[in-house]
RNA sequence: GGACGGGUGGGUGAGUGGCUAAAACCAGCAGACUGUAAAUCUGCCGCUCCUUGCGGGCUACGAAGGUUCGAAUCCUUCCCCGUCCA
């Protein structure tokens, strides 16, 4: 048997390291890789994901993407939905306790969750679980047991439990049972290689001690950078509005990623693309010389990431619209058509309300008076226009930079 | 159980009787500009009415009452949060 189905280690390694921020250890990695290799049994890979929003963002396909590479490569990917620790509440970076989700909550995510996985990852090769599966069954007796493989002071060392603590901030007692249960999924997955991202590097490096005290080999730990948000500053999360969901519209994916900081680029090309680092090497000299324009990388960036998601059209034809509008000012091509029964007139500002283009008359009023609102390009600065629906009639509205209506009078 | 401290607009956070729809900052929105929904600058940023005026009305500073010509600001009760002591 010298034939592995496997790619030789040291290629299988090259492509797993793209874009990670640590392996701990590599030589466990190629030990495991090459111990796969002699048996033909595939590694057992995991990311689990607390179900905690009901949507995923492009921050979360970082890992998620690290363990499709495990995937591609021919290893067991698991998806391991951490159904019962979402209702702990991971303490990472939290300076807080934060609130448990209920457990409707916490399934109503999990479903959305998995439709949104599966745009990146292979269904039939994902093993999906989750950890209620084994984490509901056990005693108090194996808690207890569970929580005597462990230290207090090591527990403290983390830096989100050392500084509540320091700055008189309460932490509950369920908050130290986290890393715990979350070590014992690794023990119940009998995994080899878990992922996560580096703010998980505390919890991951619990899972391996934990792993090691019930006669497993512990895991590697692959740990991810944190992807920076719209804003350049801080990590992209939802409840920081610098995000970009998997399953917005592409146009929408379009504009907020023709928003990052040109800096910005480089991480996203070696995070959320499929570009070899040599590749996004050789972007980066470009862009450097003067051969590529950075508003150009950052379009063709745009465009592959929305590949990803909607197709390669889907993301042209964001591409073309983009720069219509907002390069060229011009209208869209397409814009939503809106049909309207002919009546009486009506006040521009009262009409923006009804339409829904604006959430109330005082927000429409000064969004008119600042000049933010035209009919077939033509700008509007009178709130009190009336504007005519005795007959039928076809006109373009648009208000502020973003929202474009057809508008049709039957 | 006791002693303190605190709850203000989407967020942080000033404000201790009128000049406060409530400073400042952030976020958001618009305009100008531009290589972008970047940066920068300027403006806006509770709702509503009209006779669009440094206009009127309403709602708002944990909740409910009260004092007062007038309260985010004072009083009472209640709810919630935190710290410390036990």
């Amino acid at each position: 048997m010298t034939e592995s189905k496997f790619k030789p280690i040291a290629e299988q390694i090259a492509y797993l390291k793209k874009g990670v921020a640590e392996i701990i250890r590599e030589e466990d990695l190629t030990a495991k890789l090459e111990q796969s290799a002699k048996t033909g049994k595939p590694l057992r890979v995991y990311l689990g994901v607390d179900p905690t929003a009901p949507d995923i963002h492009l921050g979360h396909t970082v890992v998620l993407r690290k363990l499709k590479h495990f995937q591609d490569l021919g290893h067991t990917a698991i998806f391991l939905i951490g159904d019962f620790s979402a209702m702990i509440g991971d303490p990472t970076g939290q300076s807080e306790t934060r609130p448990p989700l209920t457990r409707e909550q916490v399934d109503a995510n999990a479903k959305t969750y998995l439709a949104q996985v599966f745009k990146l990852l292979d269904p039939q090769k994902t093993e999906v679980r989750y950890n209620s599966e084994w984490l509901d069954k056990l005693s108090s007796y194996d808690v207890v047991r569970l929580c005597g493989h462990y230290r207090l002071a090591r527990m403290l060392e983390r830096e989100d439990f050392r500084s509540r603590l320091d700055n008189n901030q309460p932490i509950s007692v369920h908050e130290l049972l986290y890393p715990l249960l979350t070590a014992y999924d690794a023990v119940a997955l009998r995994s080899d290689v878990e992922i996560g991202a580096t703010e998980q590097k505390f919890n991951l490096l619990v899972h391996r001690d934990i792993q090691r005290e019930y006669g497993l080999a512990s895991e590697v730990a692959l740990t991810m950078p944190i992807l920076v948000g719209l804003d350049g500053q801080r990590k992209m999360s939802k409840s920081l509005g610098n995000y970009v969901g998997i399953t917005e519209p592409p146009g929408e994916m379009f504009g907020k990623m023709m928003s990052i900081p040109d800096a910005l680029m480089q991480p996203y090309y070696e995070l959320v693309t499929d570009r070899t680092p040599r590749e996004i090497e050789a972007l980066k000299k470009e862009v450097a010389g003067g051969a590529l324009h950075p508003m150009d990388a950052k379009m063709r960036l745009a465009r592959e990431v929305i590949a990803g998601f909607h197709g390669q059209d889907a993301a042209r034809k964001a591409a073309e619209n983009f720069q219509r509008v907002f390069r060229d000012r011009q209208v869209p091509e397409e814009a939503p058509v809106v049909k309207l029964p002919s009546g009486p007139a009506k006040k521009l500002a009262a009409l923006l309300v009804d339409l829904k283009l604006m959430a109330s008359k005082s927000e429409a009023q000064r969004l008119i008076e600042q000049g933010g609102v035209e009919i077939d390009g033509v700008r509007m600065d009178d709130p009190r226009k009336e504007i005519d629906f005795s007959k039928s009639a076809e006109f373009l509205l648009r208000a502020g930079k973003k929202k474009f209506l057809r508008v049709i009078v039957e």
